[in-house]
Parts: C-alpha cells; structure tokens; sequence
DNA sequence: TAAAAAATATGATATATATCATATAAAAGC
DNA sequence: GCTTTTATATGATATATATCATATTTTTTA
C-alpha cells in the first residue's frame, strides 16, 4: 500500500496541510481502485460516504436537466478532491462524475476527513478555501452562460481547457471530448457545436483531426470568448 | 447599540452558533447603517475586510460580463451573509451588491470573523455549509442556463421569487425589479423579457400591474419551467 | 475482415431570440 | 403642473441557434 505521502493529490490539494501522522491514518483507511473510460466515480443522488482523491485522469462533472439532456458543469484533474461539497452538505451527490479517461482514484472515508476537519485547522481552511474557489468559477460561469453566444462560449471552453489540462506533443488539447461532450459543455446543440468548429477551422483559429483540436490562434480566440 | 442577540440575520445565519460572549464582543465592533435602493454595498473588486449583515432589504449580486452587460447572479435577503466568500478566499469582491430596497445592514470586520472561525468549530462549519449551498445552487443555476429556454428561464426565475422571497398583501412578488433586471437575471434581452412576461399574462399564468407580478397559475408555470 | 453501430459533418429549414424602430406610459426633475 | 427623462410595450426585421434529414467517416462488434 502506498503511502500517501508522496501523491500528486496531496502536493495539490487541500491535503498538503497533513502532517505525517495524518497521512499515515489516511493511507490505512484509504481504498484505490482503477476507472475505465467512460465508467461513473460517482453518479447524482449517490450518498457519498467519503471523498476521492483523483490521482491519475481527468473526468466531467454533469447533472442531468429537466429536459432530458447532459449539462457538463466542470472537468477536473489529477491532483483535485471529489465529493468534498456533498460530505459537507451532508446531501447526496449533486453533480455526476465519469472519466474521460482511465483513471486511478483513491476513496477516503468521511469519519476520516472530518476527523482532519476537528484536529487540523489548516486543513479545514484549505478545504474552505477550494469551496469558495469553485463558487466564484460557478458564478463566473453563469455570467458567461447568460452573456455569452454559443461562438464565444466554444471559444472560451477551448481556451479553458488548453489553460487548465494543457496539450499533448503534437499540440493538440491534452482532453479530448467527443462533440457532443462538448456542446453539452457549452450548453448547444451537437450540430451547432460542430459547425462552430468546422467555421473556426477555416478561419484558421484551430486544426482538427478526428477528436484532436490544436488550438492555432490563442489570442484571437480570446478575442471571440471576450466579445471584442 | 443593539446587542445582536435578537437580531434576525443571528437567527437564521451561520451566526446562530455563536454564544452570548460572542456575540457581545461582535456587538461591539460591528457598524450598522442604511443603504437606500439602489446604491451599492460593495461593487466587484472591492476589497472587503469583513463580512455584511442583512438586516432588512433584498439586494442583487451581479457580475459585469465583456459584452457591458450586467448578469444578476443571486438574489439575497435579510438574514444572510454577504462578502464570506471573498474574505475566506483573500480576494476582492466577484460580484456587486446592489441594494433593491432600502436596506439595514452591519458590518463585521474580518479579524472578528476569523477569531470566530479559529474559537467556535461550529460557527466554521455552519459557514461552510453555507458555502457548499451557494455551490450546489451556483451549479444547478449553469445547469438551467446551458438547458433551458429564454421561456423556462423566466418562468424558473418567477417561481424562485416567489418561494424565496414571498408576496405581498395584494399577492404580488415581494422582490420588484425592472424588466431590465429580470433580463439580465435571465440572460436576455429586455424586449425579449417583455414580450415573454406578456405572454404569461394573455395565458392567465400571471397578473401584471406596472411592476407588481402575480403569480395565478404556479403549478402550470412549473411545467413550463421544467421542459414539461 | 465484414457488417453494424455510432460519431461526425453538412445542407435545408424552422424557430427562438436579438436588434432596431417607434409608441405609449410612468417616473423624475424643475 | 408641466417638461424631460426613463421604463415599458409592441411591431418589423435580422440573426443565431435548433431541428430534421442525410451523407460520410470512424469505431465497435461479431
């Protein structure tokens, strides 16, 4: 079993405030497991008894509308927590999670985490403080949502996601989402999204290659998502 | 100088932890004073070196997007919190508040605060909490924004006044904006705001009289709302 | 590897929504 | 109380976006 201590989730999150003894507490009561592509960590209404530490992988984070279809409300890291607001709320889950890539989580149950919450105030604080940070990229989120037009909101999503998830070797955006993953992200219909694209391509502003988008003109993308 | 004991937004706030001497010392350093409709409590970027206590009004949280528009993100009321979030996080304000009434609001400054979070375990965690739900809300509001129509939105937003903020004597909604602000709550145009509200009132879903909204029929606008 | 299924792409068209114009009504200032 | 300004309302039109149809490509499965 491994120790805890040297895990890229601990150097990113909230659990850098631990200390040893912590960790050690942890890495006993920890569960790894292996998701595939395409599998839920966790699905909305699910009662979370813990939270996951994802340390390897990327997955969406989604609820499901009224109308029948997916809303894509975030995708996260190696490195983040998941599941932190539901334990708190002490409420089912509100999002789901899948992978959208193979991914390796570890789950840690909640008697632990909020033993940390009682003992390590630094911890308490960080976890308070990843909450807050996601509540103001929520609202940033649903100013663009109401402000934005499908175009600007394509270019800022591919933005985001060449800023936070970087590129591969050849460039291209290091997630790759089938297009309706990502018109579900922008909150359009699959069609738009693909023409969206298909008129960026040919304005240059990026290449595609089957799901692989390189992003060619990053400032003039910027220019769209900002409306100028 | 009132003692906050009795005060309401200690009722129903995460404040409601605190114990008598608590709230002796925070009577203490706290200023009270009114904020007339339409003025600001703070705008984005301020900083804010302390926490604001609604003691009575309703005020809108927006945020100024690229495109010169303004987006209402929440609405609030007396008995919350305002400016937690950017104290926790040490940022400057996200969003603006803007008074919709005349209001009564104190100031708590952050040193106070942060003695609290450090002495009483449970007034943090009722402040999380608090977080946590502004996230879930936050989240489910991207997901109406990405989903749902102009129509659903603005019957989703009527209903929200409704539930939260109640009516009046003669039945009409509490919280009076402009159909400029609606608009801009929604994510519209005003003319499109219009043009939907007349609508709801030639098919008796509501009564409209200069300002004043009445809702007739919440159960059909709740079938419009969710896509039904 | 062939067949079936799913994803991507693009055209044609319908619909929702924004924009511009203008009229009327309400509120604010003098 | 009258004038000016601002808010509301509605029509005409333009534009963005959704929907439906169908072709093509890619992926999956047998």
């Amino acid at each position: 079993m491994s120790k805890c201590e040297q895990c890229i989730v601990r150097q990113f999150s909230s659990l850098k405030a631990l200390n040893k003894d912590e960790l050690l507490k942890m890495a006993n009561c920890k569960t790894s497991y292996t998701i595939k592509k395409g599998e839920p960590i966790f699905e909305e209404g699910d009662i979370l008894n813990g939270v996951y530490c994802i340390k390897d992988g990327v997955c969406k984070l989604s609820k499901l509308s009224s109308n029948g279809k997916d809303q894509i409300v975030k995708l996260v890291k190696s490195g983040e927590l998941l599941g932190q607001r539901s334990m708190i709320s002490e409420e089912v889950a509100n999002l789901s999670a899948v992978a959208l890539e193979n991914m390796e989580v570890c789950f840690i149950p909640k008697a632990e985490i909020l033993g940390f919450f009682n003992e390590n105030n630094q911890f308490s604080m960080n976890v308070m403080k990843t909450i807050c940070g996601d509540l103001k990229e929520a609202d940033d989120h649903v100013v663009s949502m109401g402000q934005k037009s499908v175009k600007e909101r394509l270019a800022e999503s591919l933005i985001y996601m060449h800023e936070t998830f970087g590129v591969k070797e050849d460039g291209s955006l290091h997630v790759q989402l089938s297009r309706e993953e990502l018109a579900s992200m922008i909150g359009t219909a699959t069609e738009s999204c693909i023409r969206l694209l298909s008129e960026f391509h040919k304005s240059n502003l990026i290449a595609l290659d089957g799901k692989k988008i390189v992003i060619k003109d990053l400032a003039k993308l910027q220019r769209i998502a900002e409306s100028l």
